[in-house]
DNA sequence: CAGGATACGGAGCTAAGATTCCGTTTGTCA
DNA sequence: TGACAAACGGAATCTTAGCTCCGTATCCTG
């Protein structure tokens, strides 16, 4: 069950069900009564995660100062799935998957998020371009290299780069750094 | 040969050995006796690339500007791997490989950039902190997202909001957004 | 053109891992 | 305590995908 839900997350994606089953320590005749399918397990897990963000969305959103309303939601959100490979891997290799279900925990998400941004658009302390899309585009670069192995990198910092990024003032089409 | 390798960039990584052959219009036994599995022609595909990397690097240095010579490494790197699902799944599973015989090309391709960085540092249009490493991670960040689905995520927009968050000036770390 | 060498194709072998199935254990109600 | 039900465990099965092997086709060389 949930257990079971946590330590496959901790596991690669590469996670067999067996060893799945076995650290959590039931049999692999129990993980599939609960999970019909190996896709099940990752789905529910992804939507556990979903549901997590949402809710550090929400309980940002009382941040007064809103430029740091917006870089809470971001570090918070990389924070709680530092070490979590398998949801990393679920989100990579989910190319043409679907994700069944996750749609209400991501209507929430996208809801509140859209939210801080305006918030912080408006305050005039985040690039007016900003969008959901582009949050969402932002983190999950910075998720996944949060397994970038070459050198000490570190995720922190390219969040702060990115926050930077994204609170520096909108440029115009003909001031592009690229 | 290199059709082959290129065929199989185009794929996603679980593109199977015999889907591979028969887009490059040879049998399974001819992709083996090129490459004695499944690693090594991954390997081989991602030497090529870093070696392109390298040659984009050395092209770029000659741009007069520093800072535009930074962001031009950066966008043309981006730009030569898009559309290279192949190379993407290579490097983010690679979790535990080694590349083996790739140290020449990263070689070049870190002396270079960190010229690059450095001499855009010294000028003062890039924050002082900013390293290969940083380089690297930053790179793989907005390579990955190239495959976000959600909405038309664009990684040129990502690519904007990291340069803007490169080229900002160092902040103290008493003054960090996060 | 003969003979050998080199390269090719692809059926079939094997391992790995997801899923099924059934005998056993545990829990519940009279 | 006995009988039925619900939940379990894990061996056995099925499927997939990497890789091997050998018969065939192509190319030299004399």
């Amino acid at each position: 069950m949930s257990s079971g839900r946590e330590l496959f997350a901790r596991d690669g994606p590469e996670a067999q069900m067996d060893e799945i089953a076995a650290r959590a320590g039931v049999g692999i005749g129990t993980v599939y009564r609960h999970f019909p399918t190996k896709e099940a397990l990752l789905t529910a897990m992804v939507r556990d995660r979903f549901q997590e963000f949402a809710e550090i969305a929400t309980l940002a959103e009382d941040t007064v100062d809103p430029q740091h309303a917006l870089a809470t939601v971001m570090r918070r959100s990389a924070e709680a799935v530092e070490g979590d490979m398998g949801f990393q891997l679920a989100m990579m290799g989910s190319n043409e998957l679907e994700w069944e279900g996750i749609e209400e925990q991501k209507a929430v998400l996208s809801a509140v998020v859209t939210r801080i941004i305006r918030r912080a658009v408006d305050a005039g302390v985040v690039r007016n371009d900003f969008t959901f899309e582009d949050f969402g585009m932002v983190m999950c670069g910075i998720t996944s290299t949060m397994y970038y192995k070459p050198g000490g990198a570190d995720w922190r910092r390219h969040l702060a780069v990115i926050l930077d990024g994204v609170c520096a003032p909108t440029r115009q089409a003909d001031e592009q750094i690229a």
